[in-house]
RNA sequence: GCCGGAUUAGCUCAGCUGGUAGAGCAGCGGUUUUGUAAACCGAAGGUCACGGGUUCGAGUCCUGUAUCCGGCACCA
C-alpha cells in the first residue's frame, strides 16, 4: 500500500501499482478528465505511470503553472513527430522545453526553409487532433541502442550509450512515433493544445560543440491558452520596439556602417549620453580610491608574448606591421598596460591595494556572427581597473567592488538578472589549494554583497583564475555579461610584478581585473532598452526643449534656453513656425523629459510652462524657479546624494532584492 | 566562422506569376503666427546593397560577394 498526502492535508491509502489517474478517478470523474500530470514530493510524473512511492501528492490540470513546461516539452515531441512524418530521413536528437517555448534539433542534410515551418505547424495541429495516447515504456539498454541504430537514429543511439548504466531507458510512444525521453509527458497529444507557434530556424551544433555536425534547430513557443500565446506575441512585439538599434536611430544617438563593422559612430546626442555615464562612473571611482591612467593603444608584440595574450588570444587581436618591420598589436584589453605602470619604480606593501582605472578603448577581432548592435562590438570601451593587492585583501576588495556595482546599477535603474561564479577550468594555472581559496573568497564576498542567488559555472573560469560575472537583461530577454571581477594569479608572474613586503622580501601581488559596466557601449545598449529611450532627466541627452507658441516669443524663448543652460541643463530650442500641438507631439515622441512652452503670456510674465514626459499637465513657474528646480532634478544621483547631504540610499537593499528579470 | 532570413527614397514599408518603381512620414520651397500629441499647398528625392549570369526585357529568376537580422559556436 502507498500513503498519499493531499494538498489539503488529508491522507489516503492506495494499492501498490496505482497510477495518478486511479487516484484522480477515486476523487472525482471530472478531475480524472482534467488531470494531465501528477506531482509527488515535488517531482512531476506521468498521469498513467504507477506511483513509485507514497508522499505529498498533487494532481495537476493543464492550467497549472507546473504543467506549462510539460506542454512545451510535448509540443517539441509533436513537432518532432510532424517533422519525421513530413521529412522522412530527418533524425531526431534532443528537444527540451525552454523559457517561453521549446526547440528540437534535427539532423538532416537539407536545411529547413521558412516555408517548411508553416507545413510543420499544420501537421502538428493534425497530430494534436489525432489525440494519440502518449505511452511510457522501459527498454533494455542494449536493445534500445541496437533498435535506434537499426532505424537510422544514430544520435539517439549515441545518447543512450552515454547514459549511465544505472539509468532507466524510457521511451515514449505517441501513435506510430516514439522518442527516447526522460519524461514526464501529458496523457495524449490532445492536451498539448494549439496555442503554439513555430518561431525561428537556426543551425546548432550537436552537443553544443562546433567540431560536431551542425543540426537544424526549430524554435517554437507554446502556451496553455490562445490568450497566453497572443499576450506573449504582443509582449515580444512591444519589446522589439525598445531595441537599442531602433531607438539609437530614432533618437539620433549613433550609427554603424559597413566600412567599420562592429564599431560605433557616436552622434552628438549619443556621445553626450556616453560622456554623462563616463563622468558618473569616474566620480564614483575617484571616490572609491581608484587612480585613473591612460595606456597605449598599440604595443609591441613582445609584450603580448610575455603576457601570454599572443598565444591565448592572438587570433582575436588586430595586428599591424610597420615599414621598419615591427610587429604591433592593438590592445584587446588593458591589463598588460596597467602592469607596466605598476612595474615602474618600487612598490611597497604599503601601496596596496593599488587600484588603476582606465576607460580603455579595446579592439578585438570578433567573429562576424558574434556582432550584435552595440552590445557586442569589435571596438569598445571598458570601464576597466586592476586592483593590485595581497591575497588577504582579495575578499575585502571584492566585497567593495560588488557593493559599488550594486550602487551603480541602482542609480541607473537597471536590475541584476543573475550573478555567476565561473569556477576552475580543466586547463589552469595554480595549485588546487590556491583555487580553493580563490573561489571561496569570491563566493563569500559576492554573497555578502548581493542578495541574489549565485550560479556556479564549473569549468568556465579563466585559466588564470575564477571570475564573477554580473548579467543584465535586454528588452527581449537576452542576458549580457556586464560587470565582472576576475582573480588573476598568473599575469603578475608573467609580467614580473612585485612589491616589497614588510619583511623586506619580494612578493607577487594578486591582480583583480574588474569592470562595473564591462563595456560602456554594452551598458548603454542595456540602458537604452531598459528605459525604452525615455531617460531620467540626468541621463537624457536633451533635457529640456524650449518650444515657442508664436514667433512673438522667440526672443524670450532664447532667453529661457540661455538661463536654463546657465543652470547647467542641456537645452534645445524649437522656434519653428509650427503649431504648439505639432511641437508637443514631436518632442513627446522623441521622449524629451521636459518641454518648456513659452508664448506671449509667459514672455510678458517672465514664466515658463513645463510639461514633463509622460504627463499631459503643465506646471507654470517663474524662469528663475524653473531653472533652479530643473537643475536640482538633473543632478546625477551620486551628486544629488552629496549635495543634499542625504544619507546615501542603501543600494545593497534596493538591488538584488528585486526579483530577477 | 556555421545554419536560416533580409537588403527598394533620410525613415517605415508596398511592388502578383519577369514588361522598365510607389505610399506615408521626414527634408526642401511657399502660405499660415498658431496655447499643450499631426495646419495647408508645391516641387524634388531611387545605380532597387554590390558584381556576374539567364532573358528581347530583371527590383522580381540563377550565382558570387558584402552588411544586417534570428539562432549556434565564440566572448580569453
Amino acid at each position: 500500500m502507498i500513503d498519499l498526502i493531499f494538498p489539503d492535508g488529508s491522507q489516503r491509502q492506495y494499492e501498490d501499482g496505482a497510477t495518478g489517474r486511479d487516484v484522480a478517478a477515486s476523487i472525482a470523474k471530472s478531475l480524472e478528465k482534467r488531470a494531465v500530470l501528477i506531482k509527488l514530493d515535488g517531482k512531476l510524473y506521468d498521469l498513467d505511470r504507477a506511483l513509485p512511492s507514497g508522499g505529498v501528492f498533487e494532481i495537476l490540470t493543464r492550467d497549472a503553472p507546473e504543467a506549462l513546461d510539460t506542454i512545451r516539452h510535448d509540443a517539441s515531441h509533436v513537432m518532432a513527430q510532424a517533422v519525421q512524418e513530413l521529412f522522412p530521413g530527418a533524425q531526431v536528437t534532443i528537444g527540451p522545453a525552454i523559457e517561453d517555448g521549446f526547440y528540437y534539433d534535427f539532423a538532416r542534410d537539407t536545411p529547413f526553409s521558412l516555408d517548411d515551418l508553416a507545413k510543420i505547424e499544420q501537421r502538428m495541429k493534425e497530430i494534436v487532433d489525432r489525440d494519440e495516447k502518449i505511452v511510457r515504456e522501459v527498454w533494455n539498454r542494449d536493445e534500445a541502442i541496437a533498435h535506434f541504430k537499426a532505424i537510422g537514429e544514430a544520435y539517439k543511439a549515441e545518447i543512450i550509450s552515454d547514459l549511465p548504466e544505472t539509468e532507466e531507458i524510457s521511451v515514449y510512444r505517441q501513435g506510430a512515433w516514439k522518442d527516447l525521453c526522460l519524461g514526464p509527458h501529458l496523457p495524449s497529444t490532445k492536451h498539448v493544445g494549439k496555442a503554439f507557434k513555430l518561431t525561428k530556424l537556426a543551425g546548432a551544433y550537436w552537443r553544443g560543440d562546433h567540431r560536431n555536425a551542425q543540426l537544424q534547430r526549430i524554435y517554437g513557443t507554446a502556451w496553455a491558452s490562445e490568450a497566453d500565446l497572443e499576450a506573449y506575441l504582443t509582449r515580444v512585439e512591444e519589446a522589439e520596439k525598445r531595441d537599442h538599434r531602433k531607438i539609437g536611430r530614432a533618437m539620433d544617438l549613433f550609427h554603424l556602417q559597413e566600412e567599420a563593422k562592429g564599431m560605433i559612430f557616436w552622434h552628438p546626442k549619443g556621445w553626450t549620453l556616453f560622456r554623462t555615464v563616463e563622468n558618473y562612473i569616474r566620480r564614483r571611482l575617484d571616490a572609491e580610491g581608484y587612480q585613473e591612467v591612460k595606456t597605449p593603444q598599440i604595443m609591441d608584440r613582445g609584450l603580448w608574448d610575455r603576457s601570454g595574450h599572443w598565444e591565448k588570444f592572438g587570433a582575436n587581436m588586430f595586428v599591424c606591421e610597420t615599414p621598419e618591420g615591427e610587429e604591433l598589436a592593438v590592445k584587446p584589453m588593458n591589463c598588460p598596460g596597467h602592469i607596466q605602470i605598476f612595474n615602474v619604480g618600487q612598490k611597497s606593501y604599503r601601496d596596496l591595494p593599488l587600484r588603476l582605472a582606465e576607460f580603455g578603448a579595446c579592439h578585438r577581432y570578433e567573429p562576424s556572427g558574434a556582432l550584435h548592435g552595440i552590445m557586442r562590438l569589435r571596438a569598445f570601451t571598458q570601464d576597466d581597473a586592476h586592483i593590485f593587492c595581497r591575497e588577504d585583501q582579495i575578499e575585502e576588495e571584492t566585497t567593495k567592488f560588488v557593493r559599488l556595482l550594486n550602487s551603480v546599477y541602482s542609480d541607473f535603474g537597471v536590475h541584476l538578472d543573475s550573478v555567476k561564479l565561473a569556477l576552475r577550468p580543466e586547463l589552469r594555472a595554480g595549485s588546487d589549494e590556491v583555487w580553493d581559496i580563490a573561489e571561496d573568497k569570491l563566493d563569500r564576498a559576492a554573497r555578502q554583497a548581493v542578495n541574489i542567488k549565485i550560479d556556479r559555472l564549473p569549468g568556465e573560469g579563466a585559466f588564470y583564475g575564477p571570475k564573477l560575472e554580473f548579467h543584465l537583461r535586454d528588452a527581449i530577454g537576452r542576458t549580457w555579461q556586464c560587470g565582472t571581477l576576475q582573480l588573476d594569479f598568473v599575469l603578475p608572474e608573467r609580467l614580473d610584478a612585485e612589491y616589497t613586503a614588510e619583511d623586506g622580501s619580494k612578493q607577487r601581488p594578486v591582480v583583480l581585473h574588474r569592470a562595473v559596466f564591462g563595456a560602456v557601449e554594452r551598458f548603454l545598449g542595456i540602458l537604452i532598452e531598459n528605459h525604452a529611450g525615455a531617460f531620467p532627466l540626468w541621463l537624457a541627452p536633451t533635457q529640456v526643449v524650449v518650444a515657442t507658441i508664436t514667433s512673438d516669443a522667440d526672443d524670450y524663448g532664447m532667453q529661457v534656453a540661455q538661463e536654463l543652460r546657465a543652470a547647467g541643463l542641456r537645452v534645445e530650442t524649437d522656434l519653428r513656425n509650427e503649431k504648439i500641438n505639432y511641437k508637443i507631439r514631436e518632442h513627446s515622441l522623441a521622449k524629451a523629459p521636459v518641454i518648456a512652452v513659452v508664448g506671449r503670456r509667459e514672455a510678458e510674465e517672465g514664466k515658463v510652462a513645463l510639461r514633463r514626459f509622460g504627463s499631459d499637465g503643465q506646471e507654470i513657474l517663474s524662469l528663475a524657479q524653473a531653472a533652479k528646480t530643473l537643475a536640482l532634478e538633473a543632478l546625477a544621483p551620486d551628486v544629488a546624494r552629496r549635495t543634499t547631504g542625504a544619507a546615501a540610499a542603501s543600494p545593497r537593499d534596493s538591488v538584488g532584492a528585486r526579483e530577477a528579470g
